[in-house]
Parts: structure tokens; C-alpha cells; sequence
DNA sequence: TATTCTCATCGTATATTTACGATGAACGAT
DNA sequence: ATCGTTCATCGTAAATATACGATGAGAATA
């Protein structure tokens, strides 16, 4: 696509399109509700839970990793992911001002 | 990518991903406001907000129209985009639940 | 009818995303 | 020290997204 044109935009919408981008594969949409339901949150837990391979899984934990909606600490050979509620709750506050700003009401 | 197997999700997980998909790009979430503002709405006028050529803008509306988000009428040469506001409650209260869902609250 | 305006669509180039298997690093267990 | 487990990353292939200019269709206007 030749260049990119997205820096052109203000810094509030490039921030609600990226968090956006990260939701836009119902694999992550259901990764954030597996994190939610599971207390163990090991890689191996959520690729059975997954039609996909674990490298593929691999791959849409750092996109939600790095929009910052979960986190991943090592526990010895096992990574244990989780959601970061902070992040959360402000992407919900964003979204829920995008809609409200656009909806005429 | 080989294959793609987002339809191997629920539905109301792709739903939402669909939406989000849609909300990917700045260039969107602005043409989204630009709707919001302007009483008249043709393209040329959103062309002249963007940084990017007339065919670009004409397939960023095609996206936003696909999802339903927006919808664009006849008028004379013209065409008449603006917002559907049914469709952006939906998504409003869509990603509302997501995210109370997923936030431990 | 010819011209102009408005916009979608086509063709194209390039970037990014999605998917997989293979590999290797890091760690615990044997 | 070796082995198995766990996971990220690499390499790769194919699909999709983003961007543009060119073209053409449709409608109003001259």
C-alpha cells in the first residue's frame, strides 16, 4: 500500500483504531473471555480452547500484548497471561465516548 | 494466510470483531465525526478533511457502509453518506458488554 | 448534445495480517 | 547431563488492507 497515512491522524483516533485493530479477530475477542474465565492462564490452555496452532495463537497473544489489553508474566517454563483490567477499562471508556460523540444523541 | 478460519468462532464474537475491523483505521473513526458534524455529507467534502486521495476515501466509506455503520443515498451526482445511528447504539452496547465482560467488574 | 461534476470501481503496487510447521531457548524434572 | 515441556520466533505462503491514478457511469447544466 505504498505509505502509510495513519500518523496523519490525531493521536485519540490512531489510539482507538489500534485497540480497535486488536479487537478485529473474534480469536482475540474469545482469548480476552478465555483469560477471563480461566484462573490458569497458561498458552497451552487457551490453543485447546482454539481452533488454531499454537504458533498461530502465539501471535495474537502479543497483539493484544502489545495494545496492552493483557500481560504475560514467566512462572518457571509457563507463561501465565492475563488481562490488565486498567487498560480495560479505559479502552471501554474511549469506545464508549467514540460511539456516544458519533451516535447524535 | 493459508486459510482463514475466523468463521470458526461464534457469532457474536465475529460480529464484534467485524465492527472492530472496521474501526481500524483512523481514517474511519475521523470519517465517523466528519459525518457527525457536517449536515451535508457528500464525499467531496470528507476528501477534503482527509489526507488521502478521493478513491482511498471512497473505500474507507465502502467499509464503514459494509458494516452497516453508515449508509449512503442518491442525490442527484451526489451521494448523501450519514450515519446510522440504530447500527452505532448496537455496537455501542456490543462493546460495552465485551468489555464489562472481560473486566473482572 | 457536449460539458462538467461527482463518485465508484479497476488496475496496480506494496504493506500487513493470518496461518502453519520447524526450530530453539528456558526451565523443571529425571 | 539429558530429557520433556512450554512457548516465542523464524521462515514461508497466501489473503487482505491500504494507497494511488485512471477510467467510466450517472446526473445536472450549459
Amino acid at each position: 500500500m505504498a505509505v502509510s497515512k495513519k500518523e496523519e491522524f490525531n493521536k485519540t483516533d490512531i489510539e482507538v483504531a489500534e485497540i480497535a485493530k486488536a479487537l478485529s479477530h473474534p480469536a482475540r475477542i474469545k482469548i480476552l473471555k478465555i483469560l477471563n474465565d480461566l484462573d490458569s492462564c497458561m498458552v497451552g490452555n487457551i490453543v485447546d480452547l482454539l481452533p488454531l496452532s499454537q504458533s498461530t495463537v502465539s501471535q495474537h497473544l502479543s497483539e493484544l500484548k502489545r495494545v496492552g489489553l493483557i500481560q504475560g508474566e514467566i512462572e518457571g517454563p509457563k507463561i501465565c497471561y492475563c488481562l490488565k483490567p486498567d487498560v480495560i477499562e479505559k479502552a471501554k471508556k474511549e469506545f464508549s465516548k467514540l460511539f456516544t460523540q458519533v451516535c447524535k444523541c
